[in-house]
DNA sequence: AAAATACGTCAATATGGCTGACCTAAATTT
DNA sequence: AAATTTAGGTCAGCCATATTGACGTATTTT
């Protein structure tokens, strides 16, 4: 195979004439390059994980009340869209083994809002460092534009339905994820 | 998405902005882009795969097998990462259903060279034009560097170890494989 | 002839989803 | 004040996808 290490031909006008039809190749290489990145973008974490006796589930969960803190169960279900019995299972175990707290909701005490414990946060941590050294990498390899390119190329990937509400929750969980009474 | 409303009061302080200093600060932003737009991604062959009474697995199987034609069983575990096992109850269903042949190597009649049929093409293509039209809206919004700065971005993310071979998987299935049904 | 390889399969187990039903406590509506 | 709705929990069972381990069979390699 000859070396395309990561000077990667431009392979997009591979079909110049027939561009304008509505068959559209397939774009290859995003797929699968997605599934490969994604499959390592996870594999860290769940390394870790396994050894607390966890799975990516606890990690999707722990991470999202780390970032939102006095998230409420039923917002954490809209996000993570999953039932409430899915989430009750994991959601259980963190709780029993000391890595998030419950508290009552001041105003409305039906609520039982979300809180990581010193011992979550620092597991939350542990595992954010994990991908942020991989994306780190990944950034300084490319270049300093990769980081805002791919910001805006992934958020574009995104649900138009979604996007906005993805995008306000991330910069709100930016700004410290409370606040907005 | 629902209207998230979290009333609940400061719990962490306030991060420091985005110095330049946080070289250990978890990059919050494409971490939870990742998952949102991988999610979102995955989501639309997802629908379209259960009105087939097929899953997630039966897609990456038949991606594989359409995209390197002749495969064999052992590299396809190799790529997918999983154990025959698991394989062997998603190919057979495939094979069952009319998705997928087999057929015996030339040189080694141990070897099952794995095909997929007209019928399997057929579905392959489908779902990769969902993700396709997904992708495309997306360099579409961003601009002309983003197919090229995507595609560095997500090589650069896979691990180092498998990076060149996985580089080498999508060249040679961009070429056009080996020989057809 | 023996060993290694490619693949298949049986059995048991774990994880993480799902639906449906039902429960309590608290807030809201009537 | 009573009725209803809401927030959340829980029990029970099912499904999809993954695992490990053991074993079998055909074929190739040594």
């Amino acid at each position: 195979m000859a070396d395309l290490n990561f000077t990667l031909p431009p392979e997009r006008p591979a079909r110049t004439a027939d561009a304008a039809e509505g068959a559209d190749e397939p774009i290859w290489d995003i797929i699968e390059l997605l599934f490969f990145a994604y499959r390592d973008f996870v594999g860290d974490p769940d390394d870790v994980l396994a050894k607390f006796g966890f799975g990516r589930a606890h990690h999707r969960v722990l991470h999202f009340i780390n970032r939102n803190p006095g998230i409420k169960v039923a917002d954490l279900l809209v996000i993570l869209k999953i039932t409430k019995q899915s989430l009750g299972r994991v959601l259980k175990q963190l709780v029993d083994e000391g890595y998030v707290v419950q508290r009552e909701g001041e105003n409305d005490r039906r609520q039982r809002l979300l809180f990581v414990t010193p011992k979550g946060e620092a597991l939350a941590l542990k595992l954010a460092g994990l991908q942020t050294t991989r994306i780190a990498r990944a950034v300084a390899e490319i270049g300093p534009n990769a980081h805002e390119t791919a910001r805006r190329f992934l958020a574009a990937m995104i649900d138009a339905t979604d996007r906005d509400e993805v995008l306000r929750l991330i910069a709100r969980a930016e700004r410290g994820g409370r606040t907005r009474r």
